[in-house]
DNA sequence: TACCGACAGATTGTTGACACTTAACCGAGA
DNA sequence: TCTCGGTTAAGTGTCAACAATCTGTCGGTA
């Protein structure tokens, strides 16, 4: 809920758009992601309407909107489910971030004002310090996130923009939400970040999209590792 | 019209969803696309709703539908409008073209099934026979297309091939129509095809992402060339 | 003449009722 | 007891009317 990013994206959204509809869409949104409304779950309209005092005519909009950005599921006179996210969609979900966040790190070095690098050097000092005081696994999270978010905002390219921080981020967050997974690995993490700072500040392209790529795969072997585990304790 | 994939995309449309809203939102792409509906028109309900026969509740489902794909742009209390594309966005779209398509490149080397590289290299024969016969532009088009369009499906990541074929896809269309541009270098898009069928053959996962990267990048570079040779034209 | 505000028309947002499809339930027959 | 077919209720799809908002215009004033 003090979460920087959707707090803003909240504001954003209540003052670009007070309608009906586009409020039923965000709190339902939030329903799905922080799991009040279970994955896999059907959406009833009479009673989701109901639950969010409005008509049908909105909820349905909201819901249309969700199955844009894959939230939901929507099957012709059968109606709509919450998307479930199992291991194989997750390792596609990370594939397609590493693509396009890759090319977001290479636009980044290119195109990053020095003011935006120097705001990307606090994010990172920050970092360093809720590790050394090593408290709040919470604030090394958001540091995380606003350490990526601060890239994708200053690659100039508003349609990766968009994918990245109003489409996968909502299913990222959903996942993260739902397997209560935090970062295993904080110092490497940071290790990372700072390599990948180091190659933008110095405006290689190439090394920043290879370093950024690398990172993100190591985030998705770790997640599948634990699956596996998960899978192992349970045998 | 006798686009394949298109032809493809409509049958199963039909077939998955013969509901009015379904349908409205198929028949407002196409026009969209096609130019029927100008790029940067409003889209007014109530005479839209008229023109294809259904009221406006279906219309606007559709309306919204389109404006998940990016086609067309919402303003609360406003309206909506057809996208304008302009060089700053094709370039854009370009450009995450190039990190998708990469990603999927490298994915097919890896994933692709014997059988799928076959059929590629069908399609690679018929591009090379339509270029020595040299004729007909439409189906050097079109072999163009099915070659793209063999790698993606053969990614094996379902997200992925959704973000290209459904969402990149009608914009690139749409963008190929309205400029009425071919392929201007057929030739050199044939060897670029040749190499990259190789690499993908060879299950050279890293070399079939550079390869198809640079060949979305040359293509790219030619359009910003068109652009600048109407605007010095026009001077 | 330029600017400001009220008014009117048009357009979007919202609602509740109606129509159609689906699926679950129930009973009859094998 | 199991299967098949019909029936019924629940839920989605569609519609037309109503409410709220915006835009452009007209008149007044500085």
């Amino acid at each position: 809920m003090t979460d920087h990013i959707e707090q803003a994206s909240k504001d954003f959204e209540l003052t670009q758009d007070k309608t009906l509809s586009g409020i039923t869409t965000a709190a339902l949104r939030e329903a799905i992601i922080q799991g009040d409304i279970a994955a896999g779950e059907k959406l009833n309209e009479p009673s989701l309407a109901q639950k969010f005092n409005v008509s049908r005519g909105p909820l349905r909009e909201a819901i249309r909107r969700l199955v844009g950005l894959r939230l939901v599921e929507h099957v012709p006179h059968v109606g709509a489910r919450v998307i479930t996210i199992d291991l194989p969609r997750i390792i596609e979900l990370y594939e397609v971030r590493e693509a396009l966040e890759g090319k977001a790190a290479a636009l980044a070095a290119q195109n990053m004002s020095d003011d935006d690098i120097g705001q990307l050097a606090k994010i990172l000092d920050l970092h360093s310090e809720h590790l050394e005081r090593s408290n709040g696994e919470y604030l090394q999270e958001q540091g995380d996130v606003d350490f990526h978010y601060q890239i994708i905002k200053g690659c100039g390219n508003h349609l990766l923009t968009h994918q990245l921080c109003n489409e996968l981020y909502h299913l990222i967050r959903m996942f993260r939400v739902q397997s209560s997974r935090i970062e295993s690995r904080p110092d490497q993490a940071l290790r990372e970040h700072t390599q990948l700072f180091y190659a933008i500040e110095q405006r290689d392209s190439q090394l920043a999209e290879i370093l950024i790529r690398k990172h993100i795969d190591r985030a998705k072997k770790s997640i599948i590792e634990t699956f596996d585990n998960k899978a192992n304790r349970t045998n």
